[in-house]
DNA sequence: CGTGAAACATTAGCGGC
DNA sequence: GCCGCTAATGTTTCACG
């Protein structure tokens, strides 16, 4: 699972297809100075071992009404589960295996407008990374979801004012 | 160059797109049902007006020994520029049209470990995501890359513990 | 928008280093 | 083991109805 070997010709196969994943195997293959089979099969196993996740395109946002990028910084709390249940007796009692985190993990799996999120060291425990229309939306966003989260209890956002940099090209040579 | 009409069956192949950029042609044109000829044109249109970016494989960072994935938040110098030339006379005077930001920014590009830098508001200017082999890698890039930048004048870093979601698909239906 | 044919790409089998 | 050839299959692409 962890080992695979990489040798030098796999990770320019790697450093192409990251660039530009629409090239045919015969232009890779030219490209590394190879013949088409042998450069199919180092493809095939690097998708097979996952060191390639997958292809995708990459999309606009700007050109698709998503003018909008922020960087939201999550604390969660901690002690406790969020939902207790009720007993038939009138007693209450945590849910086993449902903890703030993990509930607040599955919404962010749900909510679309969040392409990222990483826990991470710092004061704060989560940040998200969130692409909506506008302001308008972004509010919606906040007090609709994010901040009505039950497991939420603190935020701090910064918004993206430019763009200098963005690539998905993973520093391997 | 702003104005490209989108309709329901361009967002449509887009959303396919941006899950998995490598479909043929055939296979899109069937879930949407449509003949491959429309289909293709509508995805040349898409490409050419430039909401399809590109296409790229996604790699493990993991699987390719960048185990430590950090978030740098940078505050930089704002007056004055960093590089004074001196005349022949030996007085002193900034270089017209190099200022702080603009030699940061092209240092940033010029990072392979960093893949993402963006403007931002709140109290540091930039934000960068860095991707690097381990800590000893990461100390390398501050000290003798960072750091060492006249621009820069305070940074703070948060280190990613966990991924809990990370797309490249913007959220379009 | 759909059809069809030419050009091109992918992929499996087999022999050689 | 890994490479490269060949041949069959499938895909893209364009002119035209």
């Amino acid at each position: 699972m962890a080992g695979v070997e990489i040798d030098a010709i796999d990770r320019r196969i790697l450093a192409i297809l990251q660039e530009n994943g629409r090239l045919s195997n015969q232009d890779i293959a030219e490209r590394i100075n190879l013949s088409p089979s042998p450069c199919l099969r180092r493809i095939r196993r690097l998708e097979e071992s996952g060191v390639i996740r997958g292809y995708v395109a990459l999309l606009d946002p700007q050109r698709l009404g998503l003018a909008l990028l922020a960087y939201v910084d999550v604390r969660l709390e901690k002690r406790g589960g969020p939902a207790v249940s009720v007993r038939s007796d009138g007693s209450t009692s945590r849910r086993p295996g449902a903890t703030h985190a993990e509930l607040f993990r599955a919404a962010v799996q749900a909510w679309p407008e969040v392409v990222a999120c990483h826990a991470m060291t710092g004061d704060m425990d989560y940040m998200l990374r969130v692409h909506v229309e506008d302001m308008a939306h972004f509010s919606r966003f906040m007090q609709d979801q994010l901040l009505h989260h039950p497991s939420v209890i603190d935020v701090k956002t910064s918004f993206s004012l430019d763009t200098i940099k963005e690539t998905t090209a993973l520093p391997i040579l």
